[in-house]
DNA sequence: TAGGCCATCTGGTCCT
DNA sequence: AGGACCAGATGGCCTA
């Protein structure tokens, strides 16, 4: 059995490994031409620097200019100080002159150059990371703080999947997932865990939600809570719109697919190929709500994890009462996890994380 | 309009 | 000396 759940979570963990090693490798540059970002800049991309920084620029000038003008000064000092006033200790401020000044501008450009490569190299890895982070979109993109939030979370939870070996119940793992994320951030990526279920519910009653699940070491139990949309009359329990029970995974993580055991649409547009996170948000999420329809931005807003920010009884969840905060607090206010119990500079002994998961 | 997020510039520090 | 990394400052954009 264990054997199973490794095949089926380990590559997610890989993934996310390889998805850091990628990031500072070939992707970057793909990554960059795809957004139309020269991995070097080029002569537009510098005069366009040129123009915006026109202000700095000038300011850095007027500093040289300032210095010139400090030069001006010293040596008018200078010439003062040569009667009483003993000279200034220190490495004598060196002349600027026009070439050294030159020198410095060009200097000051190609380190900026590079902080911008550097910066966008960055930007490059968290875009890959918010592509396996189990809460996907194109067009609603996580912010980078929120990402990382969630991507620890994320670890943690495949985690706790390895060392326990058994599948977590729905609410633990969203409570995992949304450990000090922003209340924005909470119900986007409930919601998306949550249309997750609701995927298979309108497959039976369409509401012309589309709606793809690539593999997942998780499967979505419809009886794990309550919300106002399984609550509906298109909910049918048993109806076998989820086989979580499919024969080619028994009791380990079932991929969760659309009914008739068809594989996911890799062909969908929305699709990001190798990526493939456990949940993938799709349009119904997508475009800042504008694009989702009416009962998808109904649902998403109306939709609170009941576990989350109800009085939904928590004991026996994960997470205790002080775990799940209802939001707006961020983990660097109140540590999650080990931060707060645990302080090793290597990671914590799986003893103790599952000890702290389960208090 | 305030606040959040982001890109960029910039100067400082450390390392090679 | 030059590059990498970092943090502060600043201004633009977007949303509630």
């Amino acid at each position: 059995m264990l054997s199973r759940l490794f095949s089926e979570v380990l590559p997610d963990v890989q993934r996310l490994a390889a998805g850091w090693v990628d990031d500072s490798e070939s992707e970057d540059c793909k990554a960059k031409e795809d957004d139309h970002e020269p991995c070097h800049l080029g002569e537009d991309e510098l005069d366009d620097n040129e123009a915006r920084e026109g202000s700095s620029r000038a300011e850095s000038e007027m500093a040289g200019d300032d210095d010139e003008d400090e030069e001006g000064e010293e040596e008018e000092c200078g010439e003062e100080n040569g009667g009483d006033k003993p000279k200034k200790r220190g490495p004598k401020k060196r002349q600027m002159t026009a070439a050294r000044l030159e020198r410095s501008k060009l200097r000051r450009q190609k380190a900026n150059a590079r902080e911008r490569t550097r910066m966008h190299d960055l930007n490059s890895a968290l875009d890959n990371l918010r592509k396996v982070v189990p809460c996907y979109s194109k067009t609603q993109k996580l912010s980078k703080i929120e990402t990382l939030r969630l991507a620890k979370n994320y670890i943690w939870a495949l985690g706790e999947i390895l060392r326990n070996g058994k599948r977590p119940d729905v609410v633990s793992y969203v409570q995992t997932l949304c450990k000090g994320l922003s209340q924005p951030t909470t119900n986007l990526v409930a919601g998306c865990l949550q249309l997750n279920t609701r995927n298979f519910l309108t497959e039976q009653c369409p509401d012309g939600a589309r709606f793809h699940v690539p593999s997942s070491p998780f499967s979505v139990h419809p009886y794990s809570y309550q919300c106002s949309r399984l609550a509906s009359p298109h909910y049918q329990p048993g109806s076998g719109a989820l086989n979580l029970r499919g024969p080619s995974y028994g009791s380990g993580y079932e991929a969760v697919y659309p009914p008739g055991g068809t594989s996911p649409d890799y062909s969908s547009p929305d699709y990001e190929g190798q990526h493939s996170p456990p949940v993938c948000l799709n349009g119904g999420l997508s475009g800042r709500q504008q694009e989702s329809s009416e009962t998808d931005r109904n649902y998403h807003y109306s939709m609170h994890y009941s576990g989350l920010t109800t009085s939904r009884p928590t004991h026996g969840l994960p997470f205790g009462p002080s775990g799940a905060r209802s939001g707006g607090a961020h983990s660097e206010n109140v540590p999650p996890f080990h931060d707060a119990h645990l302080h090793h500079d290597r990671a914590p002994p799986y003893e103790d994380l599952n000890a702290f998961f389960h208090n």
